[in-house]
RNA sequence: GCCCCCAUCGUCUAGGGGACCAGGACGUAGCCCUUUCAAGGCUAAGACCGGAGUUCGAAUCUCCGUGGGGGCACCA
């Protein structure tokens, strides 16, 4: 039975690199109708904060990554939140000490050997013998529980992305695994409970790489057999450089926020780093419950691009039905929108919108006409310019005045059939009145869509005015 | 500094010794369609980091170099 985990701490958002790790995470477990476990590793009590566990909760809801194990699910492997685990940790720290794996560091933070150049090791602590250990204990002198790494030999480990690496013990530094404060480090909770929750398919970030072997070392003191490895590359940005929140860039939040859909965000990070092995990039994540599998994840780090996300979400916004699509643009609808037909501009804007905040932009018009030049009715491509608009606006007043029924179809036919009467192209009749309309140069449709949702009253008005604008220029 | 990892178009990637004068996608440019802009369709430009080897044959294997990234916390 595969078993993963996604093993975030408190921090208060969902970092992009961390989504994709949980993903993957999900998917593994999905793909091989396993178990997918949450758990939080809030071992920090500096950095804890309190909100952010259901932060944690909302975005993984957000994303659809719905876990089997968890906080409030137990499944018989719990608590799964680590500071609930305390006596857990110290139990197994015990264990490592009593076989000599472990030992007792007296040393302050500041300490002269705390700064040396790694690995800090040959940690003077090392060697304090039994009796200066009760002494110290005795005089009640804080202290932590370090790993005692061999001196010599090397350790090798297997990664289901990297291959075989192998590392010099000597390389390894005595790390901390119990602090002061009595909390574990990640160091050794992770392999603690990654061991007891049976964790079959450790995933996590490339940055663990190098550490890997300390951890291996600690499930060889246990006793215990190493799960299965699964590193992933690094997510950066397109520069090269680090993708990171506090350098602002956005997190999974923010990006919503920014007018993304999150399975657009969720198959757009699924590509970063895996490829399905076929030409299909639009995935919705029951499709990738079904075909994700680790030996397609790559093993260099990939830039993370707007360009591609946002043509992405384009994809998933077109593949919506109607309702769908208007039920979520709604809430970007400019108030004063409310008076035309929603659903009508929603059909327009539905195979232009890109990202949801682009709508109030596109929309504006509607509500008012921006201040516009009259240079705007020159247009080339349409064989429009000031006069012929001049001349078509007033000649249409009288038609439109009297169309009945008042709907995008008639107009078009009525307009249509005005240009040919007139040999006018229909480009050149459409542009004066899509223009007069809107005073923009780009619309979500055509003149007469506009027109039919404006109604023809406010069509009229409009035209009305271009006319006065030409006149005055 | 020491250790580890990585290296195909600007970006994400396919490729794993002959099917590759390297395929797809985003982006870019052009054309078509057209009631503006999109969407859609078509086309174009655009890459195997360098050098040695192995081999009849290397983007693919090996080594060296170079470049990039990561780790070396009582953070995760």
């Amino acid at each position: 039975m595969v078993r993963t985990r996604f093993a975030p701490s408190p921090t208060g958002y969902m970092h992009i690199g961390n989504l994709r790790t949980a993903l993957y995470a999900y998917l593994t477990a999905r793909r091989n109708h396993g178990v997918f476990i949450l758990r939080i590793e809030d071992t920090d009590q500096e950095r804890n904060i309190p909100e952010s566990l259901a932060a944690i909760y909302k975005s993984l809801k957000m994303a659809g990554l719905t876990y089997d194990e968890g906080p409030m699910k137990d499944g018989g492997y719990g608590p799964y939140v680590q500071s609930q685990r305390l006596p857990i940790y110290q139990e197994h720290a015990q264990r490592l000490l009593a076989k000599g794996d472990a030992f007792r560091c007296f040393c302050k933070k500041g300490d002269p050997s705390e700064e040396e150049e790694s690995p800090s090791r040959r940690d003077p602590c090392r060697f304090l013998t039994q009796a200066d250990i009760a002494e110290k204990m005795e005089a009640g002198e804080a202290f932590v529980i370090r790993q005692r790494i061999p001196d010599s030999g090397s350790t090798t480990f297997v990664d289901l992305v990297y291959g075989e690496i192998t590392i010099e013990n000597s390389q390894l530094d005595d790390q901390v695994l119990l602090k002061s404060d009595g909390y574990p480090t990640y160091n050794f909770a992770n392999v603690v409970d990654d061991h007891l929750m049976g964790i079959t398919h450790v995933m996590r970030g490339q940055e663990y790489l190098s550490s890997t072997p300390k951890y291996n070392l600690l499930y060889d003191s246990f006793g215990w057999t190493v799960p299965e490895y699964v590193h992933l590359p690094l997510i950066i940005k397109e520069d090269g450089s680090k993708f990171s929140k506090r350098l602002g860039d956005p997190s999974f939040e923010d990006l919503v926020k920014m007018g993304y859909l999150p399975e657009a965000i969720l198959n757009y990070i699924a590509l970063l780093g895996w490829s399905p092995g076929t030409d299909q990039e639009y995935f919705k994540l029951s499709e990738l419950e079904e075909i994700f599998s680790i030996d397609r994840i790559n093993k260099s780090s990939a830039a993370f691009s707007f360009d591609k996300l946002t043509w992405l979400n384009g994809e998933h916004i077109r593949a919506m039905t109607l309702d769908e699509f208007h039920t979520l643009a709604e809430p970007y609808y400019p108030e004063p929108l409310a008076g035309f037909n929603t659903t009508k501009i929603s059909e327009l804007l539905q195979v232009r919108t890109e990202k949801f905040t682009d709508i109030p932009g596109m929309v504006d018009f509607f509500v008012q006409v921006p201040e516009y030049d009259a240079e705007m009715y020159r247009h080339e491509k349409s064989k429009s310019d000031l006069d012929t608009s001049l001349d078509i606006l007033k000649a249409v007043t009288p038609i439109l005045d009297n169309l009945d029924p008042w709907n995008n179809d008639q107009l078009f036919q009525t307009l249509k059939a005005f240009g040919k009467e007139k040999s006018y192209k229909t480009g050149t009749v459409m542009w004066p009145i899509r223009t007069t309309l809107s005073g923009v140069m780009a619309t979500p449709g055509g003149a007469t869509a506009l027109a039919e949702i404006l109604g023809k009253e406010e069509t009229l008005k409009r035209i009305k005015a271009g006319i006065e604008k030409l006149e005055a220029a």
